[in-house]
DNA sequence: CGGTAAACGGACGACCCCCTCCATTTAGCC
DNA sequence: GGCTAAATGGAGGGGGTCGTCCGTTTACCG
């Protein structure tokens, strides 16, 4: 990335922004998004850029302008379900009972894995230089690290969980979201239930192996 | 696929087998098995089928005429380690404790699976049409039904477990193996022992999300 | 040593995806 | 209604993989 010229008070918006735009343009942008996490959603977040502009009764080179590299585009179809995990994890937050809170947060989040073959991808990858997430991303980060602390405190969270095991948890629900086909959905759940049984404070038990250090921004689908 | 005749003593071997080669062929083919293991287990089973023959030192059209699809080639380039998952199996079933056999097979498929990028998709990938593996699955698939029960019946696992939580188990460590990246064994061996100790018979628990009747053969890499 | 069939490998056409360019259409304003 | 800049869409060059064809090389046998 060249270095910027010292001073550009709004951060050149790469996008700019549905507001600017002329009514069919942004008319077409939003087609382009629903296209997008439609056939992200179904085929998983591998498909044609060509296939979504098809879908979406578009012309490539339309969608091109609007959303320059395929990261913008991704970023933009998934922020509705990013702000929805976000929700997820302050209502957690709120939650009395943070035990309570953790496995919401977790079993909520992980059903989203499971229905959207794309959101694991939009939420896991790394985003080489976009800032738009960093700032969701630490917050989030932040909002779980305290959550577990508490469900710790409370004496429901096992003591030597660790927050990288969240990640863990989240990888291992893609594997099972992505393997399991139609029954993706039940699968996924059935994991999680086993996992958070797992998690929770119970008599002593054997040494578990260490954890592995995982941290969101250094996932990606593929590694 | 065309009926056959009505008769073909040996079934047709789409593969000449490795004896009825000449010398350099039957060279050049264990060549690129090894190339195929290789380049697999570093970077999957996308490779290009060029990437392959190169690393093999052979032209394209030697390994096409070896294996003429895809499909047959990982077949042959997995048997060794399908075998020694075989192997594992049927120690755990030798294991006077059904418990201990269990845990040892579990933590070993998933080792290998998290060791080599590849082997997850050619264990769990469907090979429609091919024969070479369906006796080789359908004996995993009874010996591990019978493991399960012994194991059961020891009271060591619990006794909601169900035989396709096994599928769900390698699906969740394939999502740690892939998306893990260089932390992949440390991650695998974590969840297994997160999984483990949640499968282990213990004091009552809650009821559990029910199994999702994953079966072996209706596995794909992307479903 | 010589002949033959097996084996070889590179080149090639088909296909797919990425992304840009440019001639044409259209919305919004006077 | 007419003008202008924004917006559009499809064609096309570049890159990559697949799988086959065919002229050349090589192992094996007599």
């Amino acid at each position: 990335m060249p270095a910027q010229t010292s001073h550009n008070p709004p951060p050149v918006t790469p996008d700019p922004g549905p507001d600017a735009l002329r009514a069919d343009a942004r008319e077409n942008r939003e087609r382009i998004l629903r296209a997008a996490r439609e056939a992200y959603a179904l085929h998983g977040i591998d498909v044609p850029i060509s296939a979504i502009a098809r879908r979406a009764g578009v012309g490539v080179a339309t969608l091109y302008r609007r959303f320059p590299t395929r990261t913008s585009l991704i970023t933009e179809a998934f922020t509705e379900q990013l702000a929805e995990c976000a929700g997820a994890l302050d209502e957690a937050l709120e939650d009395p009972d943070p035990w309570r809170g953790f496995c919401t947060v977790l079993r909520k989040v992980c059903a989203m894995q499971a229905a959207d073959r794309g959101f694991t991808h939009a939420f896991l990858a790394r985003f080489p230089g976009d800032t738009a997430y960093a700032g969701e991303r630490d917050r989030a980060e932040e909002g779980l690290a305290l959550l577990v602390r508490r469900a710790k405190e409370a004496g429901a969270l096992r003591p030597d969980f660790d927050v990288s095991d969240v990640v863990l948890t989240l990888l291992a629900n893609n594997g099972v979201a992505n393997g399991a086909g139609p029954e993706a959905a039940a699968a996924s759940r059935r994991l999680v239930g086993y996992l958070l049984e797992s998690f929770r404070a119970g008599p002593a038990t054997g040494p578990l192996p260490p954890p592995a250090g995982l941290e969101l921004d250094r996932l990606g689908g593929t590694g």
